[in-house]
DNA sequence: TGCAAAATAGCACGATCGTTCTTTTATTGA
DNA sequence: TCAATAAAAGAACGATCGTGCTATTTTGCA
């Protein structure tokens, strides 16, 4: 079986890159870029058209015409998220040997994503707030996103256990649980209530699931 | 040391209750009641006095006048909700014995309103995205709230320490903040994924961190 | 029971929101 | 270079927001 990345189909509506960028592409990919500046720092429903024309120094309808409506625009932040994720987190792990060097790659790449997001701020984080009982293609986006991670990184526990880096009765499940719940710790202590010495504790949190779950040494 | 409890100052703009109560304390309770309602659905910032009228059958401005002012309606949730809490988990907890009964009771106890919060949602939370880079006294209520707790929860560590009931160079943050951290994978997971079996994935990784930080039995 | 005071309603304000429609400007390909 | 087309601007819409002001209603006490 192939390493599979966690990069989605493309999108049918975007034209095909290979005619060479129209100036609209270009625009909207200005203005996406843009958002999700913004998003990080106020949320994804924090996003107004207004508040984007005046940061791209365009008109309100402008930048809507790129969309056709606010939850559109929303999506394609959400989908530029994931991509630049998969640039910063996931490709690089995939690297690495299959197994605890792959894992530690995948852990620390996203620990080293957080603390860079402790003053911007992950939307992967913040859009669970604000989506987390609401229903629609924006809550859609980054349910699929996140799952699509969070399988990620459960194959890459898979794949320890079978290098023999971790015990073989461990529960992956279990394991990327308790992962996951150091980033959202970090993020919280250090992003909201500004601990400082969060950074080591996730990482101090990060040998403790090892030693866990991997053999001793 | 007499046990400190997580309870904080008396508002002195509240008049004492000595008097009995008024009918505007009354309403003015009712509409905190609701607006806490709403705000654990969608959030801190998405109350709106408009919404919160129409809950309580009452006009805008009815609602408005007792507090004066939006930010200080979304303290009063606060407040609110930090007495819920103190309530429902801190108090409980400290009827323990001092050491790893209690230090569990307020795990076992915090667990079970995150929980029930699945449908519901916990303003320590949401609110943490929303008030993450903002400054003002709505976000100071909220980081004194949860700084509160956590201060809490670092004492019955120390006690179990004291006690025994951890090794003695265990550090009580870090001991904290797994704990926090599970917490914090539970409600995403359950309340945004929608994961079964998170519930007890977060009480397996409770048991790791005693595990990791506890003497073998 | 009546009167002062408290509580609530009603209305209007400026601002901002997403969105639609029309008009103008910029870009593209022959 | 010129016409066809894409991109952007402009203005206006109904809605909702927090808030201030003034009436009206309700409450509590003498």
């Amino acid at each position: 079986m192939a390493v599979l990345t966690i990069s989605q189909a493309r999108d049918p509506r975007e034209p095909a890159a290979s005619k060479g960028q129209q100036k609209g592409q270009q625009t909207k990919a200005a203005i996406v870029d843009a958002a999700l500046g913004l998003a990080t720092q106020i949320g994804l429903e924090g996003l107004s058209i207004g508040a984007i024309a005046e940061v791209m120094g365009m008109s309100k309808s402008g930048v809507f015409a790129h969309f056709g409506s606010r939850e559109e625009l929303q999506i394609s932040v959400v989908r530029e998220y994931h991509a630049r994720f998969e640039e910063e987190v996931f490709f690089p792990a995939i690297q690495q040997r299959r197994g605890l060097p792959r894992l530690r790659s995948m852990f620390n790449n996203w620990m080293q994503r957080t603390s860079i997001e402790i003053d911007s701020g992950c939307i992967y984080i913040s859009g669970a707030v604000e989506f987390d009982d609401r229903t629609g293609p924006v809550r859609d986006a980054l349910v699929g996103s996140v799952r699509t991670w969070l399988a990620a990184m459960d194959r890459a526990v898979v794949q320890a256990k079978e290098a023999g880096d971790l015990r073989a009765d461990a529960d992956e499940h279990q394991v990327a649980f308790e992962i996951h719940a150091l980033i959202l710790a970090l993020h919280y202590e250090a992003r909201f209530l500004k601990s400082p010495g969060s950074v080591a504790r996730a990482h101090c949190g990060f040998d403790h699931v090892l030693e866990r779950f991997g053999y001793k040494a």
